[in-house]
DNA sequence: TCTATTTAGTTGTAATTGCAACTACTTTTT
DNA sequence: AAAAAGTAGTTGCAATTACAACTAAATAGA
């Protein structure tokens, strides 16, 4: 680590503004959800993952590793999924220590009720500013590599 | 709001990117922090923003508005910092209703340690996998046309 | 096989957040 | 100048999060 430690200005001043944005976009975007009366992005992201998941099921475990939560964080957000039921638990077959989360029919539902909402949103406040194709690219390229290094 | 509703799969893929580099990147900051026995992000975004500051003194309110913190919860972040001194209160003497929030050296001493630590994390994790000026411009010039979208 | 280690998920508990209500003060309106 | 409306900051309380400890089951090693 530490390659290279030196930072100018512009690199800080945009390191700030990639959290900055971030942070006023997500504001915006669930202010969207929340006039809508829907659930928080959390939400919307386990149940995506579900639907992405093979069979619409996944093992807590590797569910909260897409969502990017602690285990202990994810049992309780599924409890409150499971409690409107918008998945359910089912225990695993090969390993009794294990569980699965499984997308209810009404879960598949309010991921699609929510992705209306979200998609608009996302259109205003991201895609719809981003001009051209070369832009959107360079900006898919660059984050793909900032995240791949922060994945090591 | 909604000029443009459509939203591709390159443009949804890359916002996901956005969310999960995002996620991913403060992830390992705030892991190199902790390792080094130093407080959190919000805690040195409060230090930053008051050294920002002229006098290095800030209203309560204004300061809310840039770390992106609620009033409340300013309130009791600025009530954790003043505990182990590293800013005090002062009141306002034009609006009786007024607080400033007062970097103390201790809390200068403190956002120097944190930056020595945030800032070669910075380095590693972003501004090195950033290659060439055209790529930070782009970024630049993007990220502000998001932020000032987002606040209008 | 029997013990030790690791892994999956949950739970206890303390800290933090979010939201609404509240107090005190200031500004606007009439 | 009095009443109404708005603003600054704090507080109560419920919901969420973080961290560590815990139970149960699987795997590795002797």
């Amino acid at each position: 680590m530490n390659a290279k430690v030196q930072l100018n200005d512009l690199q800080s001043s945009v390191w700030r503004l990639f959290l900055t944005a971030h942070a006023r976009l997500l504001e915006q975007i669930e202010l969207r959800l929340a006039q809508a009366d829907l659930p928080p992005l959390d939400w919307y992201d386990v149940l995506f993952t579900l639907k992405e998941a093979p069979d619409h099921r996944l093992r807590l475990s590797d569910l909260a590793e897409k969502v990017l939560l602690s285990r202990s964080n994810l049992t309780r957000l599924v409890d409150r999924l499971e409690k409107v039921g918008l998945l359910r638990r089912d225990a695993c077959p090969s390993d009794r220590r294990g569980t699965f989360a499984v997308l209810t029919d009404a879960g598949l539902a309010m991921q699609q009720k929510i992705w209306s909402v979200y998609a608009a949103a996302i259109a205003d406040y991201f895609a719809c500013h981003l001009q051209n194709e070369e832009e959107i690219k360079t900006l898919q390229r660059v984050l793909n590599r900032l995240l791949s290094a922060a994945e090591q």
